[in-house]
DNA sequence: GTAGCCTTGATT
DNA sequence: AATCAAGGCTAC
């Protein structure tokens, strides 16, 4: 008070408001909630909540419960990526510069409010509405319209924020990500990343990991399931490598779509004999009933999903099942890559123009619309990991309202952008555009599921979808169709 | 297991 | 040479 001149390190561990030690994990941190944070991420530690995981973690009680500390250490930020597999010490990491912007901004901050000559905690609405996340947010080179329209808590500045503030989005029982970093089949390449180095783009040339340009040893492991190994010697981020291992088994989904559709058809032809069997239209709604049933039952299983309330799952999902369903069916045919024929769930393939000639308009412009975005997609050639992580991107959707955890959606929504710009730059580091090309399809696909969803719409009311279906609840719920 | 202090080493 | 965020060590 009497001479703030470095007098900023008396801010407060954003996990357990203990005095700060320095940056540790991407945020400035206590020295014991730095240790606690490396401990659980290189031992893989598991822990399990007596209560109801949503202890209150602050200095006296941090200990009582180790299940609520590490939530709350992902929560406010901390990075797994940052714990290095491989143990080395000394150097610096990727957050080196991130770290460095940090102290910055926060020191503009002082000199504003200082130059104001008004005190911190009196003047709330004063505080400057800068981005203190390290989700690499501020980075996004350009956002899609769909922007994020910040929520009061999000701009508060750390330097302000206490235990309590945080409390305030706690969520449930967010699992242990599967340590990326640490994971056996974590695909660290070996020695091309120093050549490759120096053709990455500036920003990310300063900022690539010791882990990285080493090369330590390398693992011949590989995704299952993902096609494009990176070629680049940077690590794929953990947190993409957590969305592909939650992704379902498609084969899995098929068959059992493929069952409940057998059982449909059996039960229809034996019920009466008038029989008149399902259109082709009904037999489609089932099948994107029974996706949408998958679709939910991933995101259920989630990462990040299931730590929310229920209420927020639900308006999170309402919002976008339309979207993801569209997803599904555009990666599917960017997957299948042939452009005159449509593979559906179930397995079987559909002549385009066959198709086309007996739909409607409606249904025919939707159709191309998807193909356009579909050969778009093909051209960027669009990948596993980028797929899931476009779910998560149309999941936690930082526009919907109302939402008990705000925050925490927006926060989840930058992270995994982050991840994305990160992955994007792994992948292909001499393709800077290729993130934002990426984001600009998002509300393409946007556009097409609300498309999708007029039509079905209009189809529900001319009477020709079968009823119990989960498409026609979830449309009720978005709007008062009907 | 926790947390304070120590060592390390790329970056500046 | 100084910095400082990684990992390591160890008494509690």
């Amino acid at each position: 008070m009497e001479y703030g001149y470095d007098a900023d390190l008396e801010e407060l561990c954003p996990v357990c408001g203990d005095k700060v030690s320095g940056y540790h994990y991407g945020l400035l941190t206590c020295e014991s909630c730095k240790g606690f944070f490396k401990r659980t991420v290189q031992n893989n530690k598991r822990y399990t909540c007596a209560e109801s995981q949503d202890c209150k973690i602050d200095k006296t009680q941090r200990k009582r419960c180790p299940f609520c500390r590490f939530q709350k250490c992902l929560t406010v930020g901390m990075r797994l990526e940052a714990v290095r597999a491989d143990r080395m010490r000394g150097g610096r990491n990727k957050f080196g510069p991130m770290y460095k912007r940090d102290r910055a901004l926060k020191q503009q901050k002082k000199a504003l409010i200082r130059a104001s000559g008004l005190k911190m905690e009196t003047t709330p609405l004063l505080q400057l509405p800068v981005q203190t996340d390290y989700s690499f947010g501020s980075m996004l080179p350009s956002l899609p319209p769909v922007s994020t329209p910040k929520h009061a808590l999000s701009t508060t500045p750390s330097s302000t924020a206490t235990a309590a503030d945080y409390s305030l989005y706690t969520p449930g029982c967010m699992p242990v990500p599967a340590h990326g970093p640490l994971s056996p089949q974590y695909p660290y390449t070996s020695f091309p990343s120093r050549a490759i180095k120096s053709e990455l783009p500036d920003h990310y040339a300063s900022a690539s990991s010791p882990d990285s340009a080493l090369g330590f040893t390398y693992s011949e492991h590989t995704q299952t399931g993902s096609p494009s190994a990176p070629p680049a010697g940077l690590p794929v981020p953990a947190l993409v490598l957590e969305f592909v291992r939650c992704e379902q088994d498609e084969l899995q989904v098929r068959s059992k779509i493929s069952a409940h559709l057998g059982h449909l058809q059996q039960e229809q032809s034996s019920r009466s004999a008038k029989a008149e069997p399902l259109s082709t239209f009904g037999l489609m709604c089932h099948v994107a009933d029974q996706t949408l049933f998958s679709i939910v039952e991933w995101a259920r299983s989630c990462t990040f999903f299931k730590e929310l309330k229920v209420g927020d799952q639900m308006k999170l999902l309402h919002n976008c099942w339309s979207e993801l369903l569209v997803l599904d069916y555009i990666s599917r045919q960017v997957h299948h890559g042939k452009q005159d024929s449509i593979l559906l769930i179930t397995g079987q393939e559909v002549e385009l123009g066959s198709l086309l000639a007996q739909a409607g308009v409606t249904l025919a412009e939707l159709v191309q619309g998807g193909q356009e975005l579909v050969q778009h997609l093909q051209e960027l050639q669009l990948d596993r990991r980028e797929i899931a992580c476009f779910k998560y991107l149309i999941l936690f959707n930082p526009d919907v309202k109302l939402l008990e955890n705000q925050v925490y959606v927006e926060s989840v929504y930058e992270q995994v952008s982050g991840a994305l710009l990160e992955y994007t730059l792994c992948v292909y580091p001499q393709h800077v555009e290729r993130f934002s090309q990426l984001l600009l399809r998002l509300p393409e696909l946007r556009a097409l599921s609300v498309q999708a969803e007029d039509y079905l719409c209009y189809k529900h009311l001319s009477g020709e979808v079968p009823c119990n279906n989960l498409l026609i609840e979830m449309l009720h719920a978005k709007r008062a169709c009907v």
